[in-house]
DNA sequence: GCATGATAGTTTGATATTAAACTATTTGAT
DNA sequence: ATCAAATAGTTTAATATCAAACTATCATGC
């Protein structure tokens, strides 16, 4: 990949690095999201879903920045989550300019049903990669992810 | 992050290492597609340009193949580029069904303005990592991205 | 040689996504 | 107290994306 780009070998490292990592999440992603299609949840849908199992109700701006989402987009996910009855808004007391999403029993139910079949999915994609290798990912992808933020 | 996920200890790595892959991919990402948009180029627009300046002509599905993206998107982005004049179709002569694409001296001199700064971009948002931590995570991602395609 | 299937590209329809302009609410400075 | 700035969410307009149906071309087997 880039092998005719004359550049420093700083570059040349960089780009290969960038290009391996981008393949790794498109090919593995598309994976996962194969099996989560067969649940008529898109990404999105799915990404808020779990934020809410795991976290708790959040204001759609944490769902947002939970998983890489504009606000306006976070605005029509949420409302097809609403509209299928599988999260409600509470608009916030004490400041009004919040609103709390929350899952529905309906939506608890789904996200419920769904996400064990998810995690094996997602086991499955890394079996290809021992524990410690996992770690070892896992860790890189920590320090990259945290230097670029913001 | 899935901290309250009942799983088994190999899905809660896998699905913790899932996570940080996508998190540090896409603020990456990000980071860098930011600095591209000064251009007026989009993503796969800049992924077709960088394909060609590389490898020379290719035809579409191969582009298609490279940058990631569906067949029909490929008609847009090339009838794109192509309106732009940075790129011309090529009905191929050995084999009719085949579109070679190739670069114009716009697209050529374009691209390759563009590239440098867009390696040099790469290069900053990966200096977070030693050169041989680049070397571990290409490698990491390059077993991953492998035994998950098709 | 002709039919069947495979392959490259296009078109179409539906959806997702973003950026930017906008409204409503709160906070803070004077 | 009031006005300005900041923040949460919505709307809007443009674009990107995919899947699936479609056309054109080629290859294979009978």
């Amino acid at each position: 990949m880039a092998t005719h780009f004359n550049g420093s070998p700083e570059e040349k490292q960089a780009l290969d690095t960038y290009i391996k990592l981008l393949r790794a999440t498109e090919t593995v992603s598309t994976r996962i999201h194969r099996h989560l299609a067969e649940t008529d949840l898109t990404v999105s849908q799915f990404g808020v879903l779990e934020a809410l199992l795991h976290l708790g109700p959040l204001c759609q701006r944490d769902i947002g920045r939970k998983i890489l989402r504009s606000g306006g987009n976070m605005t029509l996910v949420i409302d097809n989550l609403e509209k299928r009855g599988l999260v409600e808004r509470c608009r916030g007391e004490e400041d009004r300019r919040f609103i709390e999403v929350r899952l529905t029993p309906a939506g608890q139910e789904l996200i419920e049903q769904v996400f064990p079949r998810h995690a094996q999915t997602v086991k499955q994609a890394f079996t290809a990669l021992s524990e410690v290798e996992q770690q070892e990912l896992s860790r890189l992808c920590r320090t990259l992810g945290l230097a670029n933020r913001g």
